[in-house]
DNA sequence: GCCCAGGGATGCG
DNA sequence: CGCATCCATGGG
């Protein structure tokens, strides 16, 4: 991808591989607000503003190399979508309506506590919870508060989970924030895929989904494929001849005809399936 | 009031 | 193993 970069500055002049209302909202991230003038995105203790301009976006923020590295900007997505099209024509009618998305690499520890709070939940609620969280419990920045640490989720009880929103995932959280404390996040980034399953799954309140989109969105391990409601659908009604509501199989069937491609398929399927623009 | 949302834990056979 | 049930909560 084609971008520059100043003190203060990324200009992407590219546009056919990047758009931000594609890449915010194609729901692999909850912590970025819309504004009349663009898009504010916060990941860990940082925070980016983002403007479209006619031939180019421009991404403001103090962490450059650190928002190069937040939106892929040295993958080629032109190559991707290339060995993705022309194998099924729903597929390419959802990347052609997503062209604009790029996988972001995201906190491992934000995705770990994000997702836990996604399960059987809906998107406006889940974004609620998370920025309370952030609100309440996060170190204050200049002009915004970062997503709490480790140190400062420790801290929490599950009846002040309660009070932000995550209902009965609370529980969960508490273990769950208790069990890391024993483990190296960033490890988990150098495991191969099998170890980095096992070990995910050990956290409470992650099960087989959960732990797919924490792999995609914090470990950018793309040899995954998260089935939730949506992907069931759009498997029943575009993939396969017979019924599967087995959705570790329907996972398998996928992650075996896309491999390493299976987390950026997921993604344009599932921003096309719940736009609603089919 | 009912159904659904980026599901997971638990218990039962 | 596979399967059913329960789990808070807000929106449509």
């Amino acid at each position: 991808m084609q971008y520059e970069k100043t003190k203060n500055k990324i200009i992407v002049k590219d546009k056919t591989c990047f758009n931000i209302a594609h890449i915010l909202e194609c729901g692999q991230i909850f912590n970025y607000e819309k504004l009349e003038s663009g898009y504010i995105v916060f990941s860990k203790d940082k925070m980016a503003m983002v403007k479209e301009f006619d031939h180019y976006y421009e991404i403001e923020t103090k962490d450059v190399n650190y928002f190069i590295n937040f939106f892929d900007l040295d993958n080629n997505y032109n190559e991707i979508k290339r060995a993705l099209l022309g194998r099924y024509d729903f597929l390419d009618r959802a990347i052609n309506f997503g062209y604009g998305i790029r996988i972001l690499k995201q906190d491992a520890l934000e995705m770990i506590v994000s997702f836990i709070i996604s399960a059987n939940n809906n998107i406006p609620r889940i974004k609620n919870s998370i920025r309370n969280l952030c609100n309440k419990y996060g170190e204050k920045k200049d002009g915004y508060f970062a997503f709490p640490t480790l140190k400062a989720l420790q801290q929490i009880s599950e009846s002040e989970f309660k009070s932000l929103g995550i209902g009965y995932r609370s529980c969960q959280m508490v273990k769950a924030i208790q069990y890391l404390s024993n483990v190296d996040i960033e490890e988990l980034k150098k495991m191969p895929t099998k170890e980095q399953e096992e070990e995910l799954l050990r956290i409470c309140g992650v099960g087989p989904k959960v732990k797919d989109c924490i792999m995609l969105f914090g470990l950018s391990n793309k040899e995954v494929f998260p089935v939730d409601t949506w992907i069931e659908k759009v498997y029943n009604n575009y993939f396969s001849k017979e019924r599967q509501t087995n959705r570790v199989r329907i996972r398998e069937n996928l992650v075996k005809e896309f491999g390493s491609l299976s987390g950026y398929a997921q993604q344009y399927l599932f921003y096309f399936e719940r736009s609603g623009d089919k």
